[in-house]
DNA sequence: CTGTTAGCGCATTCAC
DNA sequence: GTGAATGCGCTAACAG
């Protein structure tokens, strides 16, 4: 524990300013009022505290209220991530907005890692725990964390009954639907839907496909690759043909919408006017292209703030899964004539 | 504070094993050797433990001892960053290591957020403080951390006298010089030297300029634009010549080489026969372009260790600033005609 | 080798 | 309105 200069005590307060420790604890805890001490008293304890530079020792108060005023923040690898790591962001945030301090850990994956950090943040008396991980999925959670108050991140536990704050992929598959919907030629995906387990490739096909079908359009093939920028340009360049000349693509994310530009461009399609580009991710990416990507994005901010809130809310209170949505970030790969305005019949 | 179920208490373990508090603590902490305790004593208390599923109260070790277990990491907004925040993943790793937990907290760079967020860390009883900054540069700390067991990371303050840890940006531009110094054209320097008050350009290019010198060889130009992808894109698009054919492009950093690709593409020169390009940070982007890039990497993870392995050290036993080598990340963008082996005279 | 004792700094119940 | 006394759970002198 690291100390400047000598540290004054509640009491070296209470002795300067000539009151009871009691007193000077009741002051420093906004009860004067209730407590209906002398408003001389609230001054000289105010003077002293301000005089010997009293800082209270949260330690000794944690002690003894079982509270610490700190909540931790679990992840698989989401610093690591390209840009997930601004749940960190909205989680610090809205820690602070709380008066809160925020510990973290990595865990990279490995369960046992995982047990150990759990354990070591409850021990250390953290007043939640945020579990997050770097890809929208499932997740079975350690027995230790299901019992203790907990939030998840960007992953569900059917098991587990803990409430989740996940994007609402579906949504942003909507979303999508509706800003190609008017195109001329034909919708088609681009990426595997299943990549790496996660729900977010099937939950965005299946949105995208739901809306597309209330318009009256079907999605008119999928390019399977992965979602890495030499798949997507491999895929997408042996996969292009003329006639999919005024269509649009839709890619399952920001990378590999990067790929299949290289694809059109090498083929000398261009976006927006020969064929659109709509991805999903919203990453920074998106305005690094040229044209800028139109991208339906991962709210990453919102959603580690809306952790923590849901996190210090009373249990119960939210509803099991917090679906945020995903919002259109407008780049220059769509023509303004191939959207339909959200929500309307088509 | 959290508790799943109701916690053993120390005495608890004692009185089941049939010892005094004294006895387990020692047991517990490993000094049952030293203290000459029987064998017989020390298993009845582990068994103990086990069976009452024993863990110390951190927050009342902490009172008594005044060490928390944890250290803090105080940023303007390294966790915002695009791939910054992996020295988040290198901080986490170490403490890990050490068993220590990291509390994190972003100040978006408002110096009064900055101040609450380090004294509420301090009076949290933290063990040290790690301050870093997104881009590497000079700054200036608030007094409570400068008197305070503190480390920097990815900057320096001349005024508090507190160790560094920065990446080693002239090595990193000499590094770049060896990857390009045999080739047959002009090496240019492309992006800002003095971008956004950051010494990470000047410093590139001091050693870029330093290394080429020692090799016989100069900076033919400097394309002065921001490290973005666009303003990359138009200053090297205007400034072409084929005069530039058969040279080095080298970019103060990722992005503003991908605005270079673009560039040289709407030129026809092609990378890497027409004209090599290596830049700086080693970023994922660098793995997405085509060819991929050959960038000088900023090594994140090992700055966010080594800062926190610092921070643990006993004060005064590392060099006030300790640099870490950027690594060559190979890409497909500069011929090996065109490198030197690094360290030869050329 | 083990038990008794005394705080760490604070919040709080109960007398005054 | 205020102060004395108690205990949160643990560590570490000190005595036996």
């Amino acid at each position: 524990m690291v100390r400047g200069v000598r540290k004054a005590r509640l009491a070296d307060v209470a002795a300067r300013a000539g009151v009871s420790r009691t007193t000077a604890s009741y002051i420093l805890n906004g009860r004067s009022a209730e407590m209906r001490i002398s408003a001389d008293a609230v001054d000289r304890v105010r003077s002293a505290v301000v005089d010997l530079g009293y800082r209270p020792n949260r330690t000794a108060r944690s002690l003894r209220t079982a509270r610490t005023g700190t909540v931790g923040l679990v992840s698989d690898s989401v610093a690591s991530g390209h840009f997930a790591s601004r749940m960190l962001t909205g989680a610090s945030a809205a820690a602070r907005e709380s008066d809160l301090l925020l510990l973290v850990g990595e865990t990279d994956g490995d369960p046992l890692v995982e047990r150990l950090l759990v354990d070591q943040m409850l021990d250390q008396g953290v007043d939640g725990i945020v579990y997050a991980t770097l890809r929208h999925r499932e997740v079975s959670v350690p027995l230790a964390l299901a019992q203790s108050r907990a939030v998840l991140l960007n992953c569900v536990d059917p098991a587990s009954g803990l409430p989740a704050v996940v994007p609402d992929e579906v949504g942003g598959g909507r979303s999508a639907a509706d800003l190609v919907a008017r195109c001329a030629g034909p919708v088609v995906v681009v990426g595997d839907e299943a990549e790496q387990g996660s729900y977010a490739g099937a939950m965005r096909l299946a949105g995208l496909e739901e809306r597309l079908g209330e318009l009256g359009r079907t999605i008119a093939d999928v390019v399977r690759c992965d979602w890495t920028v030499p798949a997507a340009r491999d895929a997408v360049s042996c996969w292009w043909t003329p006639a999919a000349r005024d269509g649009a693509l839709v890619c399952l994310n920001d990378r590999v919408a990067m790929g299949a530009y290289q694809a059109l461009a090498a083929h000398g399609a261009v976006v927006p006017d020969d064929v659109a580009v709509v991805s999903f991710d919203g990453s920074d990416l998106a305005g690094w292209l040229t044209p800028t990507l139109t991208s339906v994005a991962l709210p990453f901010v919102a959603l580690g703030a809306r952790a923590v809130e849901v996190l210090l809310a009373p249990p119960g209170s939210h509803a099991p899964v917090t679906r945020l949505a995903m919002p259109v970030v407008r780049g220059g790969s769509v023509p303004a004539a191939a959207a339909v305005t959200p929500g309307s019949a088509g």
